[in-house]
DNA sequence: ACTCGCTCCCCAAACGGTTGCAGAAATCGT
DNA sequence: ACGATTTCTGCAACCGTTTGGGGAGCGAGT
């Protein structure tokens, strides 16, 4: 039924591989001849047969990635990203939730490797063993994770989390709560290194809490455990575990952002739209999707050279909203002093 | 590099065809020959070369989807849905963006379609005749689209719309604004005729704004008109345009819910997270994404026969939330009134 | 006229699997 | 022990495409 390209030979009464050559490397074939098969093809809709085609030359014009959660905006957002990009470049895209499992993650980016000249993991759950392992069965990109020989992209959490640091301290902020995300997310990793730095220079204390789920209803969980610890302001891990704070907040009703100021990463539509607007640290999580894809097709193909591994780090700004404020005046000790609760204190102010 | 039948056949000491039945139909080949052909691909560490595969059976294990916009949580949830059912069926999906343009949206499917069994097309932006067109190049299922002999998954965006408007009578309102969504939408069609036709049984006047983009900022754009047209209550085409309204009536300092009622349809995460809670209609997102997996693997292989094209309708159902309140110049809705009975009680107060 | 050198096209062999067919081996009855 | 029957395995063709090598045709140089 669909058809071929002996078909098409036949009715630009030529051979099969004179048709293969016209329409590729034009190498060796009359203008006249070519036209007639371009022209036959054309008239039949000939549409070559990819699994033919990959069989042989062995790329098969397809990508994939996998991310951690599509129900989280931020992942979709680079999803976006790839899609665009990719499809631009002629490749299309096979996709996968690996719902935050390592081992589903690993499972799913071999299953895909046969049919793929590469994949983006994005954020990847898994373990440098096991991200090792999978180097061998394709040809890997990582988004926001580093890896020794593996082209990534970055995304520039410690230097937003500088910013948000830096407010805060202007703003009057002595003692902050950080809401941790995922244990082993290097995004994560990235924040708190950040934070830690950020904080002894500005001689802010810091109290962590977590992990949590990533999700709002993470940021629920540990509004309590926050408002506990007596701090005037908290800094969650991404934007939806922030709004989770805010909406906890509001259900106690302390107010956002005279008694407490909130942080979060990742700049959702929906920070911007929530009542009071969220304060926020913005991703670039298309151009991360870009640039991903970007290093994964430059990749395809290159082995391993003596030449350093790609990697692209994109800048991020934080976006100042209502949810922050001067901190309230410390001397009314409104709030009861900081217990001893379940939170990692590292006081640098010495 | 790869291992292919061979190495395996070689290290089994059998033929290549022996490998291929011990791997796949076991018929007719001995026990004890099988265990040693699985052994060796075990230790070789076969995998199908599934181009290879494709060609002589002319099956690709791959499905594909394509939706509006990846931006909107609602394409992104039936994503999931159709991900998931398709991952534990064995099939790998293909996704795109089509960025809601009917020509966009066909192209892709053009080039998707020889390399997949089938795609799933998420309320199309094209024509009946671009889509009939489509159905001679691959095998297709739509969700929330009709169309003449094709299989498709349907929510009953009218049946919602029924319960908005018996909630938003009941509530004491006698005139409403609907903001359209895209023009050519079937979602839009449905809701708006589902409205008509129970605004009309209880006696509730419609005035109709649009059609804007099905985003937050369509909302914004559209909150003024609807300020302006004197009604009580405003029902948006779905939950982002419903947040543009309320993020625009803060702005103009009008009160949700008491000068106005705002109810939006997708039940997406930010309708229960935002200040006030949306009242909304809830879509079944992710069963919809199954229900259309389900469809388009039954009706793989099955030529055209005399039987019905295969339909799922799910339901809807409202979610009352903090948006919805009793209409502000309504004395009626102050007391308690008879519950409205189907058929029998009309209003006679108008 | 013969050879040389081009240009252009076709033949045929891959790529990695699946499957119809036929032949070999095992099983069985007598 | 021998053929009949069943069970297993190998051979080879095929799916649709790319690609190296060879050959036909032809103009030009000597």
């Amino acid at each position: 039924m669909p058809v071929t390209i002996h078909d098409v030979a036949r009715r630009a009464k030529v051979s099969a591989s004179t048709v293969s050559r016209a329409l590729g490397a034009s190498h060796h074939v009359r203008g006249t001849t070519r036209d007639r098969v371009l022209a036959a093809a054309r008239e039949l809709g000939y549409q070559p047969n990819p699994a033919a085609q990959s069989l042989i030359t062995g790329k098969t014009g397809n990508i994939g990635i996998v991310v951690p959660d599509l129900g989280n905006p931020f992942y979709t957002g680079v999803l976006r990203g790839v899609q665009s990009r990719a499809r631009a470049g002629g490749y299309a895209v096979f996709f996968a939730d690996c719902e935050e499992d390592a081992s589903a993650e690993e499972a799913l980016v071999r299953s895909m490797a046969r049919q793929v000249d590469g994949v983006i993991i994005c954020a990847p759950f898994s373990s440098d063993t096991q991200l090792n392992g999978l180097r061998s069965v394709t040809s890997l990109t990582l988004l926001n994770r580093r890896l020794r020989g593996v082209p990534a992209v970055f995304m520039d959490s410690a230097g937003g989390m500088k910013q948000v640091v830096d407010h805060l301290a202007a703003l009057g902020h002595r003692r902050c709560a950080y809401l941790n995300g995922p244990h082993n997310a290097w995004s994560n990793r990235e924040r708190r290194r950040g934070l830690r730095a950020a904080a002894a220079r500005r001689h802010v204390a810091v109290v962590e809490f977590g992990p949590f789920e990533p999700k709002f209803s993470g940021g629920v969980q540990a509004a309590d455990l926050a408002l506990a610890s007596g701090v005037s302001a908290v800094i969650a891990y991404n934007d939806l575990m922030a709004l989770g704070v805010l909406s906890r907040l509001a259900d106690r009703r302390v107010a956002v952002p005279d008694e407490m100021s909130v942080v979060g990463f990742d700049n959702l539509l929906y920070a911007a739209v929530c009542a009071p607007p969220l304060t926020t640290v913005a991703m670039p999580m298309e151009a991360g999707g870009r640039a991903a894809v970007d290093l994964l097709l430059a990749g395809v193909g290159t082995p391993a050279d003596g030449d350093p591994t790609p990697c692209r780090e994109l800048s991020t700004n934080l976006i100042v909203r209502a949810t922050t404020a001067p901190a309230p005046d410390s001397s009314s000790a409104a709030r009861p002093a900081p217990p001893p609760g379940p939170g990692k204190v590292t006081d640098t102010d010495d």
